[in-house]
DNA sequence: CTGTATGCAAAACTTTTGCAATCAA
DNA sequence: TTGATTGCAAAAGTTTTGCATACAG
């Protein structure tokens, strides 16, 4: 974490928050710090979350007409979102280790960064096991 | 097109619009169009976007937090994005061919669609021909 | 102390929607 | 004629920001 960044109760509670929800909204992370911290304001969360991404802290998962994730694994990824449960899961970048190679000799760009998220039914809701 | 889908002047416009401008937003296409049809409103174009989406008629481009831009190809491809030029560019599907198989095979999920995006620098930016 | 971070509220931005009027078939 | 579509304006939803106050180092 950068010299500069201030250790502020809110910004560690965003912090444990994050580790212990799955993929959350900021809504969902303000509901949850607010359980035993009421006087968090939307404003910190959206500014904490911002600040710990510049550092690269945490990640921003994109993709979607819905409000933004934000993941604990900075660590280059993929995502499946499943939807029956509407759970997101990180999906190892190992699944497809070459594509940013293959993308790259087939078309010519250099490619810098990828965004992918799968959508389908997760293995435990096929099973029937699952509510959302 | 569906039967129940009136042929208004607007969405004509919208359609040709999607045509000439490259992966547009909503509001590139009212602009766009405002050239030679000042009236039209933005409700209209989101509408409309709407309703051809609906119908299979075009696409919406996901991922960012920027707003959504829409598509003239429907079949399923992947996109681009120059970080120099910041020009879209659709990627054929065949270039990866067998992910969501891959997928399937790894994770026990079933695919149903996926959504991708590349980041990189162009051809013609990495020649240092284009401009923004 | 000092400058970063907070809470609050207002604003910015994208997208949707209610409604009366208009238009395509 | 009739129901789909429009323009307008207001609303909804997410995210950012200005400002005075509080707090960590």
């Amino acid at each position: 974490m950068a010299a500069s960044l201030r250790n502020s109760i809110q910004k560690q509670m965003i912090l444990r928050a994050l580790g212990r929800l799955d993929h959350p909204t900021a809504q969902d992370i303000l509901e949850e710090i607010r359980k035993e911290y009421a006087g968090i304001s939307m404003g910190t969360v959206y500014r904490n979350l911002n600040v710990l991404i510049g550092n690269r802290v945490i990640a921003r998962l994109c993709c979607g007409g819905s409000p933004d994730r934000f993941d604990w694994e900075i660590n280059p990824h993929m995502h499946m979102r499943c939807n029956a449960c509407k759970r997101y899961y990180n999906l190892a970048e190992s699944v497809l280790p070459d594509m940013d190679a293959r993308v790259e000799r087939e078309t010519g760009f250099t490619v810098q960064r990828h965004c992918v998220l799968f959508e389908g039914i997760c293995p435990s809701c096929k099973l029937g096991s699952r509510e959302k």
